[in-house]
DNA sequence: AGTGTCCTTTAGGGTAGCCTAAATGTCAAG
DNA sequence: CTTGACATTTAGGCTACCCTAAAGGACACT
């Protein structure tokens, strides 16, 4: 049975992000995992081809590919791995949010079970990343991510951060300028009609966001989530 | 130019270690690189000949490897890396001193200069990993090993370990298990003839070891040397 | 049904790094 | 100075992944 190589683990991280998008459909377009992994077309049909004989994914023809169990398995752990890294590195050694990405995109291929398990004990067993995604357990399973997003919090409600979006880094790197971070404490004051602006009060501050580029941020009402998975650091 | 490939950062490492060995000879032969990466004998050749071609090393047929000024910056970079990391499992996460080197052998391919620095920061700039072993500076500096061999000790002359050799893994899963690791207090107490066993203190126990075991910890009889490299966790 | 557009797949190559088998160089001992 | 033991190199191949160019399928619009 052939190994489960980087390429491999990259491929199924791919494939298991994709098809969590938006609808129920699950099944991941070709092209679509080409784009993400910014690698040509050719490539990819190759490679789902040689994980259908892995049988990691199910795949027939100009039908796009779906992750088995056995696929979903391994997707998870890496996606664990990210998580768990992406925690250590912005709590204790300070990375910043925004760059936290793409350094446990490296780290995650290099995590040994015995380094997973004591990484993940020194970190308190978390449940969520830095960014408030969801850390699968060893088994698998994992949770959701908390909170509505911030533009439809009701007017002058204290609210915390529970969740940003790190799919467009410069939208988060601008994000975590305004301190529009988890854990962060926010209420809407304003919302502009005709979808303008909403003005948020972040902790002392004010500030005035594009309800788009807010919806990348996830809020609760609830009192401060724990925030030992969000703490900052350094600087 | 061909890129710094895994691949090649594994063989300046390698190459580097081999050439400070016993004499001051310097040219590796290939077959030795062979042995300590598992690896065939053309296969290094041919590696070999690549890098010369990068101006990493300078090789001459049938007669060795030596590496270049450029080579040897490379090298010491991936010994820094690898020596940052294992202080940083060994004294943070609670890696077992006889297994880090396996861990750090991985992660070192994969840490930016953002990461280095914050690494070595969050570690308080170490000087040395918690084998003993001096770090390279950034620049490429880097200190000689501490200490005398436990063997040459004045008997009943108290002193601390300040290194243990990582080079066989099985003799120092057994150094630890007698409490020999840097940091460890220790005393000759007693040489028996004939090049017999060395009894030996070790904190408040004793133990009987072969003089050619105990040649690979070093002890000084300076005052402790700074335990902040070598302290120990969890467990 | 025909046709154009937009995927997706097939065909054919390339590089990196490894291997085994066979050829060749080195060196010491006779 | 020949020969045998041993190290090293050359030759030829393999796998994993990637690429471009060209062929082929899907689908919507006429």
């Amino acid at each position: 049975m052939a190994a489960v190589t980087h390429a491999v683990e990259d491929y199924l991280k791919v494939i298991w992000k994709l098809s969590h998008r938006g609808g129920e459909d699950e099944r991941v377009p070709v092209g679509d995992i080409a784009a993400h992994l910014r690698v040509s077309a050719p490539s990819v049909t190759g490679m789902v081809q040689k994980l259908q004989g892995m049988g990691l994914v199910q795949y027939e023809r100009y039908d796009g590919v779906r992750l088995s169990a056995k696929g979903r398995k391994i997707a998870l752990e890496i996606v664990r791995h990210h998580r768990l890294w992406e925690l250590y590195l912005h709590t204790r050694l300070g990375v910043p949010l925004d760059r936290v990405d793409v350094e446990a995109e490296r780290l995650e291929h290099v995590l040994s079970d015995d380094m997973e398990e004591l990484l993940s004990r020194a970190l308190g067993d978390p449940t969520h990343d830095p960014h408030g995604d969801p850390i699968p357990t060893k088994a698998g399973a994992m949770g959701a991510v908390r909170g509505e997003p911030l533009p439809s919090l009701a007017i002058d409600t204290p609210a915390v951060v529970t969740h940003v979006s790190d799919r467009q880094a410069e939208k988060l790197r601008y994000l975590v300028t305004l301190g529009l971070v988890p854990g962060a404490r926010v209420a809407l004051l304003e919302r502009a009609p005709f979808g303008g602006p909403l003005t948020v009060r972040i902790g002392r501050k004010r500030a005035a966001i594009d309800p788009e580029l807010a919806a990348l941020v996830r809020v609760s009402e609830e009192s401060p989530a724990k925030p030992r998975a969000t703490k900052r650091r350094g600087r």
